[in-house]
DNA sequence: TGTAAAAATGTAACCGGTTACATTTAATCA
DNA sequence: TGATTAAATGTAACCGGTTACATTTTTACA
């Protein structure tokens, strides 16, 4: 059986409060009194219990992270660097994967607010109305990550798919691509993908043609499009993945079919994932700056639980990458 | 400020026994009292303080698992599956990443252990004494994953990957292969990887030529691989990669030079992650059990938490998949 | 309709911390 | 050294659930 904190307290012949104080250094103790209260917690391998703790504080130390998915992603780099920076501060990441479905999302939300989540991650602005009113109605500090939005005064913390997208457009503009085919995956699961869409739409002043080609967010996604692509027969100079895991199915599809990257064909990609570097040719793509997120949410959230700020909307920015997926077909002009 | 049952009580004109009892079916409520209770907690918007019924059940329904990673591994497909049994048996994951160190891992299990984590799921048998005695001492329900050992009795769901690689080995073999490049990931990080190179050295009955190359995991690693591989002039036919990710480094490195595969050098992978089937050629690997792992570990870890069983350790099959990076060199035996 | 047995509901102690306030002990200075 | 003040320690209430046990209500059956 574990002990109570009145175990150790009557171990020392002290007082509990006394016990409470060095052990939170909340307040003053001798250091004669401070030794007996520490040898006793040691012969009694004792532990405090946080869920009594939790219950007096009102403070549980969780925080909870909702993400649509972990697998080969920009979001396991993500987590990584949220749950680093979390236990840093000594709080606790819990972990809900919503699969990209509202419900789901809803249905993790409540189990870990009933186990005592103090504060939500999650992931684009997508949400049911019910989450949302939840948050609300318990006045549960949260953060929207991976997007922005500069009107409204959301507690969002991310960067602007919609620009970054206009910008991979201009990029490949300005290297004279005209025809581009866009890859991206599920638009109603994700209004990241939304928005790059919606940025790469924008971009297109007339001059350009950029055909959408919807897909699985997989490599095998990847090398359907490059099918679906060949097949529309309108000569794509270039290839723009909204990630990089549709890139690399790219890659495959078109080395399968002896097409080269980029003589015959340019590939740009979204993420930057780790091996982005290394493949062949090195794949030119966008560096989604995501272990920044991760340390600035945990970084605002924590003012907020300790401080009581209030989150201050945040605009990462992100970069293009270049490497040499991307051909300079000569015919660009400036803008 | 959020109501607690007292309220939720008084509002119903009820004690606070029979609200819990409405909201845990604990016991048998007439439903006419029932529903006076449920339209009080709705009233009052009423979620039960989830620290106060920990702190009186002792049960926090929370389980942690310490992963030495969740980036573009076999990992992630495992948590997922670890995150979605749990949830469904309505129990939260809350996950630390100890990048493979002992360390950064004991103290990961401390604070999870101070956060109410009631049991613990473990990445190999590799970890300090002093985290194998806190849980002792602690009675902490645990159990070691993606290993195996049949001697001993510990509490462990996994793999024999010792004998995966002595299968790989022997699939090569049987093809005709005589030298293997054996490309692995740091020994010193993981006993997984260790039990991998052992199994493929004891698969070396003399007839073989089994070198062994150690880099980093990552598409880098493999890259780098290759170079190492070339420039040991010893005409392997076969790479056999202990991890997916390193065959992905080494099927960049070998079409930079122009080297084909199967044709000229023969890739084998461990894993099967989810892009392994589209890869070109398709990689020939071995499938990792990684849901059914989450799926059996969750099972068996609930039922010790709920029916105080004990692990009863399993060992699971892992078969390799043929696809096409393996070729057959016709001069292979029988055994 | 009365009574015994069963079912429903209520009372209050308990889980193990924290902390406001009361009390005791130590330090300071005349 | 004694009075005054500051520092250390102790007491007990409180956080919000659960549940053993006591009490009341309902049901069953004579």
């Amino acid at each position: 059986m574990v002990g109570s904190i009145r175990d150790v307290a009557r171990e020392a012949g002290l007082s509990v409060a006394t016990v409470s104080r060095v052990i939170n250094g909340s307040s003053p103790v001798r250091p004669a009194t401070k030794e007996r209260v520490m040898a006793a917690c040691k012969q009694l391998d004792y532990v405090p219990n946080p869920a009594a703790r939790t219950l007096s504080t009102r403070r549980s130390r969780t925080v909870a992270a909702i993400i649509p998915t972990i697998e080969h992603s920009v979001f396991a780099k993500y987590v990584t660097a949220v749950e680093r920076a979390l236990s840093e501060k000594n709080y606790a990441l819990v972990l809900a994967i919503s699969n990209a479905d509202s419900d789901e999302e809803l249905t993790a939300a409540e189990q870990l607010l009933g186990m005592g989540a103090e504060a939500f991650i999650l992931s684009g602005f997508d949400h049911s109305a019910e989450l949302l009113d939840l948050l609300k109605r318990r006045s549960v500090p949260h953060v929207f990550t991976s997007v922005w939005e500069h009107r409204g005064a959301r507690p969002v913390i991310g960067y602007d798919n919609s620009e970054l997208a206009f910008r991979a457009v201009s990029y490949l503009k300005k290297r004279g691509h005209r025809k581009i085919a866009a890859v991206h995956g599920p638009l109603f699961e994700s209004d990241r993908t939304r928005a790059r869409r919606l940025g790469a739409e924008n971009a297109n002043n007339g001059a350009l043609d950029i055909d959408f080609f919807e897909m699985d967010l997989s490599v095998e996604g990847g090398k359907d499009a490059v099918t679906a692509i060949l097949s529309a027969s309108k000569n794509y100079s270039a290839a723009l993945c909204f990630s990089d895991v549709l890139a690399l199915g790219v890659y495959f599809a078109l080395s399968e079919r002896g097409i080269n990257v980029p003589q015959d064909m340019s590939v740009m990609g979204f993420d930057n994932l780790d091996w982005s570097a290394h493949v062949v040719p090195p794949l030119t793509t966008i560096n989604l700056p995501a272990e920044e997120m991760g340390r600035k949410v945990v970084e605002q959230l924590v003012n907020v639980l300790e401080e009581s700020e209030a989150i201050v909307p945040t605009k990462l920015s992100a970069n293009i990458i270049e490497r040499q997926s991307v051909a300079d077909i000569g015919t660009g002009k400036e803008d």
